[in-house]
DNA sequence: CAGTATCCGTCTTGATACTG
DNA sequence: CAGTATCAAGACGGATACTG
């Protein structure tokens, strides 16, 4: 990237890789599209899932994507309730951009580790005053 | 992707795509790396060309990044003194899927933010009574 | 079942000022 | 030049309890 390609708009909310960023780097959205990557999910089966959100929180993370029109989410009229959530063409999009960085992830998270570990190492060799 | 295929380690703060996606969230992280795609750059032009980031930020973004393995710091015996960031090969290796992401989302954010005023009016209407 | 309502601690980001 | 120190503010994620 040239000096003269960074955009002047960084600090924009609305640029377009803050935005995608910002999503990727949610907590729990990128999980969530992965995991409506396989079809309509309905929302206990979500939590089951990823037993580990608050419902609070896959809530939050659910309204933020279908806001974004990533998701759709469609009430059936029964008793009990049953909600689907589904990706929209624009969800699945996003996908395969999505998986390559998986599989970068996967193939290069090891790298990352092991440098954090000579990293810290380093730094402690420093403040025991080596 | 399938219900079995979702790590039981979501949680985990070393899993991979947790690690990745963290770090592309990063505020400043990803544009910092993309800079240095084109070579090194010293810690002053940096500063110029993010020059919303004020130094405190700058300089933990750098090392984090520096602690991942993805940047070096090079000093510079000199007066005045003069610090260098370069990516290393393992940063370099992620520019691909970190470009593939922004042509996504230079692609498809005008359609997020159309999904978004489309979703914002539909609340109004409804907050408003009908 | 599919959420919502409250409350709260922590982590992130930034403003401002200062230094080797 | 290349940072560090300090302080403050807000966003974020989560625990817990409750509801149509």
């Amino acid at each position: 990237m040239d000096t003269k390609d960074i955009p002047a708009n960084v600090l924009d909310p609305n640029c377009p890789s803050r935005v995608v960023f910002q999503r990727i780097g949610d907590k729990w959205a990128s999980l969530v599209i992965q995991v409506l990557g396989g079809g309509p999910v309905r929302f206990s089966e979500l939590r089951k899932m990823v037993s580990v959100v608050t419902p609070k929180v896959l809530t939050q993370t659910l309204r933020t994507l279908e806001r974004d029109g990533l998701i759709t989410r469609t009430i059936h009229a029964q008793v009990p309730p049953r909600v689907d959530y589904e990706l929209t063409a624009l969800g699945e999009s996003l996908l395969q951009p999505l998986t390559m960085l998986r599989e970068w992830a996967e193939n290069h998270v090891p790298s990352i580790l092991e440098a954090r570990d000579a990293y810290d190492d380093a730094q402690d060799e420093a403040v025991l005053g080596r």
